[in-house]
DNA sequence: AGCACGCCGACT
DNA sequence: GTCGGCGTGCTC
């Protein structure tokens, strides 16, 4: 029944079974906790890592491990495990995230550029810039997150490479995360223009197997002095680990889409604390959670309110999208500033939120826009139903006639309809050279840096663009911004649309006037009192987020709270709402029953909140009927308590080829 | 997740 | 008669 010597290993087993598994050790095996091994599991092998050594184990025929495949990092073992608890993820599908690829042919790691100190190439910091190098600096070698929080064109990324350059002197490897993978060839050329002779490993989800195994060897080694990537790169194995600085930190992309749907920036936080090292988390637009953390002194924080050099923040504008031009969706004053650019011969951008908003109901004269009575979200227009409904408390209404709110004007359903705005501008504009950008026209590998090459040489006139053309991107030549379908961001149903249009608005405007022309920022909205442009147009963004924070406090949502959604998909509509349902309904239970009175129960309540379950706002999706709810908590621990008990209750109760999925920090609630 | 086992429809 | 569809359950 039991080996008398500590022969045997307990593996997490690299599969989506979330269970460990003994396997006995023959001694001719070094084996220690953390090592990656080859074990037979069914019929097939696969990779492991080894949790715990044991004495004896209550199976009697183990099977025994094949081989040893490596050593997993500290660190990383306990960001696995870090996972596994907080994220409710199989503790094997973590670790796999960290396994090191498969070496196709077995041959030397190459360094990209040859090893060597970091030529020290002189630039001139500003004394803001200068001052943030310094503190952060002074927090080398023990832990301390610091938000950078710094207007667009500050030059965070000079204080980026300068901090980096100190760190990487003194001997210490770099982690430097930015949100998605178009973003790494521009960070890789300033990095090797600033600091020529650093030895550089890039690492996303794009690269080849050769290139994987050639970076993953790269950092795991020591060699390399800087990891430059996306998401995945904050589980690199970096033994010299001195600084870690996140690009773009409010970034929804830092979140991963599926299980383990962890977030790298948090993931950051937690590595950082292990390896007693500093870690900077930089923005225009300081994620919510963050600024929380500055208020509760758990983060320090640094900003840069001005830009350098000669490049000042572009004058903004709000203009009514109504007034009528030549060029349908395109307003007066907007077509008026594009016929302007090109004859100075100057760069536009036409930034159109594309977004996929569920249908919503307006007021088209007040700010009415279908608020849910319960919930302070807006319900749901249903078309064939014809009524407003309520995807968060499951109220329903009858289509309303007249606004609610002014009782005046009709009522508009709002949605999608700006597809057609490409085709506009090339008929409106048949002179200009114009380029799109969006997940489309970039699909092939080599079509974005080809499209910025010819942006930069000023081969293009006007740029249309998608979200992901705001992040972070330097185009010189640029000075006029115009952004259009703002508005349908403004209704939207998740509590941080707010929030998410208001980085997207400073971001957007920060691409403006980043070279020696002045930038221009016209924004076209039928909304123009709205809190969010107010603070845009007039700098006051504090006070924007001061206010939206307090409401988040008022309601309960983060960063207030802990929130976590729980999502049941079924083939059969009942089964998925039944399922939450009973699982709701025990979760009441699990709130102890007090005999006390109704102020401890109150309190009870307050402590965990479980709301009822809707339906998703996509309800259905791939054949899968959706329903979810939200738990929310301002006790991590009690809400991870309450989550353990949805994921026994759901593993036991969701059959295949049924599913749930717990998000915790979910970043969007659809 | 894989992979096998197992019990029902249309094919060499 | 078997080939194979994918429902169900297991993997130390």
């Amino acid at each position: 029944m039991s080996a008398l010597e500590a022969g045997i290993a307990q593996v997490a087993v690299h599969a989506a079974v979330d269970a460990v598994y003994d396997y006995s050790i023959s001694s001719a095996l070094n084996i220690q906790v953390g090592s990656i091994v080859l074990v037979p599991l069914g019929k097939r092998q696969v990779k492991g890592v080894v949790l715990a050594l044991l004495h004896s184990s209550p199976y009697t025929e183990l099977k025994s491990i094949e081989r040893v495949l490596g050593q997993m990092p500290d660190d990383l073992l306990q960001l696995a495990r870090f996972m596994h608890t907080y994220y409710h993820a199989p503790l094997g599908m973590c670790l796999g995230l960290m396994l090191p690829p498969e070496a196709k042919r077995p041959r030397a790691s190459q360094a990209q550029t040859p090893a060597g100190q970091a030529a020290h190439a002189a630039w001139a910091l500003t004394r803001a810039q200068a001052e943030v190098v310094q503190q952060v600096l002074r927090s080398e070698g023990r832990y301390q997150t610091t938000v950078l929080h710094g207007v667009t064109g500050s030059g965070k990324t000079e204080v980026a490479l300068d901090i980096a350059q100190a760190i990487i002197a003194g001997g210490k490897q770099a982690l430097m995360l930015v949100p998605e993978i178009n973003l790494t060839p521009q960070w890789l050329a300033r990095i090797e223009n600033r600091l020529p002779g650093l030895r550089i490993a890039v690492m996303h989800s794009r690269l080849s197997d050769g290139e994987r195994y050639r970076a993953h060897t790269l950092a795991a080694s020591g060699e390399a002095d800087l990891v430059l990537g996306t998401r995945l790169a904050v589980f690199t194995p970096l033994p010299r680990l001195g600084l870690i600085f996140i690009d773009e930190e409010h970034d929804a992309a830092y979140k991963q889409g599926e299980t383990p749907r962890y977030h790298a920036r948090d993931l950051a936080v937690i590595r950082a604390q292990y390896r007693h090292i500093p870690l900077v988390l930089a923005s225009a637009t300081p994620s919510f959670e963050s600024l929380a953390n500055v208020q509760r002194r758990r983060y320090n924080y640094q900003s840069l309110p001005e830009r350098v050099g000669k490049a000042v923040l572009p004058s903004i504008i709000l203009a009514p999208s109504k007034a009528l031009s030549p060029v349908k969706g395109i307003g007066h004053h907007l077509h008026k500033a594009l016929v302007h650019r090109l004859e100075q011969g100057e760069q536009s951008l036409l930034f159109f939120n594309r977004r996929g908003y569920a249908p919503r109901l307006v007021c088209g004269n007040c700010q009415w826009h279908g608020q849910c009575p319960h919930c302070d979200a807006a319900m749901i227009f249903h078309r064939i139903g014809q009524r407003l409904h309520c995807h968060r408390c499951d109220h329903k209404i009858p289509l309303p006639r007249r606004c609610p709110s002014c009782a005046t004007e009709p009522l508009l359903p709002m949605g999608s309809g700006t597809q057609q705005l490409e085709e506009q501008v090339r008929l409106g504009f048949p002179q200009a050279r114009i380029a799109r950008i969006d997940l489309d026209s970039t699909r092939n590998k080599d079509a974005w840096p080809q499209l910025r090459a010819q942006i930069l040489q000023r081969e293009v006139d006007i740029i249309l663009g998608t979200q992901m053309v705001v992040k972070g991107h330097d185009f010189p030549a640029l000075s006029l911004v115009g952004v259009l379908g703002a508005d349908e961001a403004l209704f939207g149903i998740d509590f941080r649309a707010g929030e998410r249009l208001y980085a997207q608005l400073t971001q957007v405007a920060g691409r403006a006037g980043r070279g020696d022309i002045a930038g221009e920022v016209i924004i076209q909205t039928d909304f123009p009192q709205h809190p969010v442009y107010q603070a845009i147009v007039q700098g006051q963004g504090a006070e924007y987020v001061a206010n939206a924070l307090a409401e988040r406090a008022a309601h309960g949502w983060p960063p207030e709270s802990y929130l976590a959604l729980i999502r049941v998909e079924s083939l059969v509509p009942e089964l998925a709402r039944k399922t939450l349902h009973a699982l709701w309904q025990s979760l009441a239970q699990l709130q102890t029953p007090t005999s006390t009175p109704t102020q401890e129960q109150e309190q009870a309540e307050t402590a965990v909140r479980c709301y009822p379950p809707v339906p998703s706002p996509l309800a259905k999706i791939a054949k899968f009927y959706r329903w979810q709810m939200l738990i929310s908590s301002t006790h991590r621990t009690l809400l991870h308590q309450h989550l353990r008990h949805c994921h026994e209750f759901l593993s036991a109760e969701v059959k295949r080829p049924n599913r749930f999925i717990i998000d915790v920090d979910p970043v969007d609630t659809y």
